[in-house]
DNA sequence: GTCTATACGAAGATAGAC
DNA sequence: GTCTATCTTCGTATAGAC
């Protein structure tokens, strides 16, 4: 593995960090340079699409990276208990951020005009995690139209709290939306 | 009413109709100046405070025009007809901006920590939204508590709908989302 | 691969004339 | 109040040396 491989993660990675406190457009290459250590001078040789590349792989990385914890959660928990796994882990996310952190994949949602690719990106991540929600719900017995419908009310339930927490800088939408959520499935899958 | 105020109102306007597609950082004041048709020259008369002073300014009366909306539709309808018409009215934002304008308290709201007046204008309009939900929501019978909570269900919900619209330029998330949400009304207060 | 230097544009903000 | 001109900073991107 040469290092030139680990300069070009380490980039992926720290603009996906930074995407959560800055925004794809509020972050430079000087931030991705000073946060991934990088060396300036290699940037173009590893992204030649330049910074709309890096968005977008960054983008990608972290909507992955999403999945798979959602994916862990589900399997070893039932969807109730994995929503509040997630409440724990974006309470985490957002304390130890002072509240600067949010998802990555919303902010690279809400500037999809300026980013058409990372924006792309932000959406077969949404999707991803709604596939993997409604399945999870189908198999708790729900018709596909209603587990599509709850997955998706979930996913936007949970991305709207973390919007909401940012602003009031409290975890206390956050809990509430995700309790009601866990209800919510746990009375339609009765 | 002289003509000054008129261009203060205007660049106001323009500003938060601007965050909608572009956000608060990627709309400039040639932007503004562009849209509002206000004059170059009385920027910093009018906005002392420069663009943070501007930002939170049209972040407040954006709160103010969609609290107003929300406000006469839970006036003249019951929570999920209420609903309904917030899935109608953002459907329409949406398509008729080919999925470029979202919600600009949200803009406001992810890029807190670059505009804090902003933020926290967005925090009070989030607020606001959630304590006249929650009214009207008890009216209903539902406990403060449950009312609380499934207000803050509602906001979260419709703006992270919202996100994921953008994102994958369909209004299916809308949809899905304001339906589950008015089952959910629904099926509380029963 | 990585460096330095630089081109080029756009942003916010200020100064001073009218 | 509004104009024009300008300062300063910062962004992406490129060129060419090593």
């Amino acid at each position: 593995m040469p290092r030139q491989t680990d300069a070009r993660e380490r980039m992926i990675r720290s603009a996906a960090l930074l995407f959560r406190e800055r925004g794809v457009d509020g972050t430079s290459f000087n931030d991705v340079i000073a946060h991934s250590g990088a060396p300036r001078g290699s940037i173009y040789h590893h992204f030649e699409g330049g910074k709309a590349q890096l968005a977008a792989e960054a983008t990608q990385w972290a909507g992955e990276v999403i999945l798979a914890g959602l994916a862990d959660a589900l399997a070893e928990d039932d969807v109730p208990a994995a929503i509040a796994r997630l409440d724990e882990q974006w309470t985490r996310t957002l304390e130890r951020s002072d509240f600067r952190a949010g998802c990555p994949i919303v902010a690279a949602a809400v500037e999809g005009d300026r980013e058409p690719a990372a924006r792309d990106a932000a959406a077969a991540a949404f999707a991803r995690w709604q596939d993997v929600l409604a399945g999870a719900l189908r198999a708790r017995g729900l018709t596909p139209e209603r587990a599509s419908s709850i997955a998706a009310l979930v996913v936007a339930g949970i991305e709207g709290a973390i919007v909401l927490a940012r602003a009031q800088r409290s975890t206390e939408p956050l809990h509430r939306v995700t309790g009601e959520l866990g209800r919510l499935v746990e009375l339609a899958s009765a």
